[in-house]
DNA sequence: TCCGGTAGCGATAACGGTTGCGATACCGAT
DNA sequence: ATCGGTATCGCAACCGTTATCGCTACCGGA
């Protein structure tokens, strides 16, 4: 750990001035293929690695992309993530996520935080925020994108699907099936938005057709496949007329159908089960869940597009709203 | 989206001079209780966010500690990152994650990158690495800590367990309970070097009572129960003889345990099966999968600590080497 | 030979804050 | 009234890099 490193030092090791190394290790023009050469061997053989604090303060330009998302454990926003990555790869810019923990006041804290560095965009998940918080996404110069969600009104750009309607398309297709007697478990509604909705057009969907929901159960905390047994074994236990339960997540319809596997109740014979999102982690299970795709890699990939061409010279033309379809499949369980 | 607010502007609209405004927001003192409440109010309702580009550049500190993880998908990064958010929690740090997707070379860009922001410290997965990279860590003028792993040769501190020793544990649990055909399926070993470990160990522990593997298979790209319940199904065609199967992930054996709950096989009777991690998707299955626990969440705490350690001003003291000890637990799959 | 054009490079001034100190105001004690 | 001390605030320098513009060679064409 020698005395650290400036631009000025690799400059005078060149026997250059700052501003040609500077250009040589940006790869700027104006610069001779044998002195830059020179310069970046360098720059390599004594490990300099520039400060881009000060760079991006004189330039006024960061290549960031701030992410904000409310958990990393729910195996659902790493695959919005990796949507944003796959798009931002062959672009200047980077992602950098802040994670919120389903909390509004966090999220206005990690915004507030993420904006102070002055990305070249934002994506947020959800709709929902603190007045501060618009304020800042209003303010913000910089694209901002919300994205999963379309059910509510956008400050500037939006990506996702309606889960008001994912919830009705689901009610629907579990009433055309002749289930009756249905329930459902979710997480705790103030927590989670996007969950909320569902359970609200799940309700909505039962109702257009004369049908409450015969039992509901709801859980604080992360989902787990765990949690997803316990509760569907309570439930049976109050409720063994039930014919078919709605959960608000894939991982919870798993823990549902360990629970029926575990008690030797067939499926969709006994209970049927649905989630929602269409996690990786429905694959080779012994059944195929019903569930409701999210596009999240979509989302992803959508949200990154329009930072990148807000970025474009032309390209500064009007808001975006882009409401996904999300395809139900049914599976084997309905 | 006005003009942007700097800080001068909220000073001339609070009628004090920058240097006051600076330390008012910042919950610096010397200033007044009346002027600082101004001054806060000022910047909130006009929606003031400060540059920290500038502020990180002018105090030569910046309060983030950078992650650098091979993935976010796998179920077991995140974990580890809770770990080091808890134990940053109420500190001024914050961790930003980088994702070198197992590969060396993008772990070199990424972990540049990185410390071309100055941060305060840097967690980076793994032992591997480039020579660039072994040289900017060493070089690196804040506190670097090598997690996950502590088979090898650390460059600066490190906490991890020994996924070796892991290996050989596993082995031996294995034939002390009478396991003779013995089959491994894991990642493509070039990937992901821990998981190689494991390998290695478990090859050596049974070499170590004259025992060599029955099968092995190896495949590319994530791993996912859908994957792991293929390779199974694969190699029990191929050697219906097999007793016991070790994988390199908990992700891999949950897909064992589908293709034999599929298939009508008896576990552990006519076969036993075995994982490594100790992920939470084994909680709520029919039954108890036997694997390792990986030390997650501790191992980010602890990481997490020596950084927020090194900042105190006696914590200056040597490096750290920090062996966690691993616990296998046996489940009902043994 | 002279001139205009261009490639290559350097000096200087930002970028938006913060550190370090000096300045001022105000207080009670003498 | 004077003084020392403290609380509050401002000025100027600076953090490390890049944008801007100017300067110098050097080249080919007239």
């Amino acid at each position: 750990m020698t005395k650290k490193l400036l631009l000025k030092d690799v400059a005078k090791l060149a026997g250059v001035s700052e501003m040609t190394a500077s250009r040589a290790l940006r790869g700027a023009p104006d610069v001779s293929a044998k002195t830059k050469a020179k310069i970046e061997e360098i720059a390599r053989t004594h490990g300099y690695v520039p400060n881009r604090i000060a760079g991006s303060l004189s330039s006024q330009s960061v290549n960031l992309v701030a992410v904000v998302v409310p958990s990393l454990n729910s195996f659902v926003f790493p695959e919005v993530l990796s949507g944003i990555s796959a798009v931002l790869k062959d672009s200047p810019l980077k992602p950098v996520v802040g994670v919120s923990g389903y909390d509004l006041e966090e999220e206005e804290s990690v915004t507030r935080e993420m904006l102070s560095w002055r990305p070249s965009g934002l994506i947020v998940a959800g709709l929902e925020h603190t007045e501060a918080t618009r304020r800042m996404l209003q303010q913000a110069d910089c694209p901002v994108v919300e994205v999963m969600d379309v059910d509510g009104d956008p400050v500037r750009h939006c990506v996702g699907i309606s889960h008001l309607q994912a919830g009705r398309d689901m009610a629907e297709q579990i009433l055309a099936r002749g289930y009756r007697k249905i329930g459902f478990i979710g997480t705790k509604m103030p927590q989670d938005f996007r969950a909320r909705k569902r359970f609200d057009g799940f309700t909505d969907g039962l109702a257009a057709q004369g049908v409450t929901l015969g039992d509901t159960e709801h859980y604080s905390g992360e989902s787990a496949i765990q949690t997803g047994r316990q509760l569907t074994a309570q439930m049976l236990a109050r409720r063994p007329d039930l014919e078919c339960i709605y959960y608000s997540s894939d991982v919870m319809s798993v823990g549902g159908l360990m629970h029926c596997l575990a008690a030797g109740l067939s499926v969709p014979g006994d209970i049927a089960l649905a989630g929602f999102n269409n996690l990786q982690i429905l694959q080779g299970l012994p059944l195929q869940l019903a569930t409701t795709d999210a596009c999240r890699h979509e989302i992803g990939e959508r949200a990154a597009q329009i930072i990148l061409k807000s970025r474009e010279p032309g390209g500064t033309d009007g808001l975006v709203f882009n409401r996904l379809a999300p395809a139900i499949s049914l599976g084997e369980t309905l």
